[in-house]
RNA sequence: GGCGGGGUAGCCAAGUGGUAAGGCAGGGGACUGCAAAUCCCCCAUCACGGGUUCGAUUCCCGUCCCCGCCUCCA
């Protein structure tokens, strides 16, 4: 069994076999830095975060690119409304960018090109394009003809014929097609502009995913991705730029991921509707967050709704909590890795499968079962059971942390630091509570443990005597819209 | 209008031509002074109507409803 990946381009389930052998090369279109990131743009981050390091537990060296778009209208009209150089705006939103990634847990590329820094890239394939009458220039645009690539609407199976064409048509009157688009935009008066050999001016949109993918990555990489709404026109006319100025394959495999929705609706800024990023993950934290990101398959919608991450944040309280206990009983054990391989090869299973997240979750339920009902003999101390439990968690933690980033052991390490901080304190109120159970007054005893509880330290009563951790404090204020 | 994706238990969500994973919530039980955590048990006939088939939730046709793209968009 190996990977089949969903590719959009041939609207089936294809083997991932890389161009390189044992190397893997994906390329994602970023954001436009221009404002706050918001939850909807996480889960394509997250899910091909999931690919990267999915694909490096399979063993392939991966080189993973993601732009940034640092030019464009939006950025420069946010520029003019406050009075700053574009580059101001740009490099104020790809700092929020990455830091709002780092906390989801996203690792950062290997590669994060700028359009801003390729200019001269896409200058030589706008270049090519003219040259075989693919693209023409009218007074300092250049635009790419349509029309002259005859794959144009392979991708997402539209007739050019069929296209509706809105009233507004953008340069109307200076395209020979209203379907052509921009490659090069001549500048306009008080706009940023660079040189090149048509006038000063700036890249059109699609252009620099060309561009820059075939840069870093070279022709044909494997895996190009983005979300469903970015198909047409973006990832169409990526392709057509490079298919029509070199005849040779853009990119492989397409994988695209479903919009994240807010009601019934798409979360999207210009409908409004959307929440910010990196308040979701200071509320709901990295763990349970990519949980609710990967609790559906990556290409069907994604409501956003509190039920949903309370749900999620379950599910890692869940791992996190036999986690703890498995640490506490057996973490000097050897572990005992035999246990752990048929969860491993379920979880590799439901991956291969067109990354079938949902399903290799459920592999982790079961893992987590299997280790709970181990975990009474291993407290007890027998070593079979230690190993065994040993096992479980350090399989837990290479699918979860380590594919999934689910920040299990970060999250107790850190809460590991405060309890020991806070051990002094609790181990005092525990005494006197244990004094008051002894004496049969529960009163006093509920007390201390409510008051506690209300702390964020949950104690549990074992047969050898109470326990305590902290737990994450319940959730009860949502992020605004 | 064109193209595409969906409608599975209270909620989320997999899946398959042979009577439906997993999670959350709920109910019952074990454990506990009571809890917590954990374990065990219970909880759906797959939008609707036809058709193909020995047999369909899964294939085909039709109907209804939802969503996305066709303009900037993760």
């Amino acid at each position: 069994m190996s990977l089949v990946l969903y590719d959009t381009l041939h609207r089936e389930k294809v083997p991932f076999v890389p161009r390189d052998e044992g190397r893997a090369t994906i390329y994602v279109c970023g954001p436009t830095v221009q404002a706050d990131p918001h939850v909807g743009h996480g889960r394509g981050t997250v899910l091909f975060d999931v690919l990267r390091r999915y694909l490096r537990f399979r063993g392939y060296t991966v080189t993973f690119v993601t732009n940034v778009t640092d030019i464009d209208d939006k950025i420069i009209l946010k520029a003019r409304r406050e009075d700053v150089a574009p580059a101001v705006i740009a490099t104020r939103y790809t700092r929020l960018w990455n830091r709002t990634m780092e906390a989801l847990g996203v690792e950062a590329p290997d590669v994060q090109p700028l359009a801003t820094g390729h200019l001269l890239e896409m200058h030589a394939l706008i270049a090519r394009l003219i040259e075989q009458d693919k693209a023409y220039e009218v007074d300092g645009d250049v635009f790419f003809r349509v029309r002259s690539f005859e794959g144009y609407g392979k991708l997402s199976r539209r007739q050019i014929d069929d296209m509706q064409q809105g009233d507004d048509v953008v340069d109307a009157d200076r395209k020979e097609d209203p379907l052509d688009f921009a490659l090069w935009k001549t500048a306009k008066p008080g706009e940023p502009a660079w040189p090149s050999p048509w006038g000063e001016g700036r890249p059109g949109w699609h252009i620099e995913c060309s561009a820059m993918s075939v840069k870093h990555l070279g022709h044909g990489f494997d895996i190009h991705g983005g979300g469903l709404d970015l198909a047409f026109p973006h990832h169409e006319n990526e392709i057509a730029q490079h298919e029509a100025a070199h005849g040779d394959t853009f990119a492989r495999t397409w994988v695209h991921h479903g919009m994240v929705r807010f009601g019934e609706e798409k979360m999207s800024k210009s409908i409004g509707n959307v929440v910010s990023l990196e308040d979701a993950v200071k509320v709901w934290g990295q763990g349970a967050l990519r949980l609710w990101y990967l609790s559906a398959q990556h290409r069907t919608p994604l409501t956003f709704e509190t039920i949903r991450l309370k749900d999620a944040a379950a599910v890692h309280q869940r791992f996190t909590t036999f986690l703890r206990s498995a640490r506490r009983a057996a973490r000097d054990a050897d572990a005992d890795t035999t246990v752990a391989e048929p969860f491993l090869a379920a979880f590799t299973a439901a991956m291969d499968d067109d990354l079938n997240i949902p399903v290799a979750i459920a592999t982790l339920h079961d893992l987590v079962s299997s280790g709970n009902e181990r975990l009474a003999a291993a407290e007890a101390g027998k070593a079979d059971a230690r190993a065994e439990v040993a096992g479980l968690a350090d399989a837990l933690v290479t699918i979860g942390d380590d594919v999934l980033g689910l920040a299990l052991v970060p999250e107790l390490d850190a809460a590991a630091r405060l309890e020991a901080q806070l051990a002094p304190l609790v181990g005092l109120m525990l005494e006197q509570r244990q004094a008051a159970r002894a004496d049969r007054d529960f009163w006093v005893a509920d007390q201390i443990r409510d008051r506690l509880a209300n702390a964020g330290i949950v104690v549990e009563d074992r047969p050898e005597g109470p326990r305590w951790y902290l737990a994450p404090v319940t959730v009860d204020d949502e992020p605004e819209t």
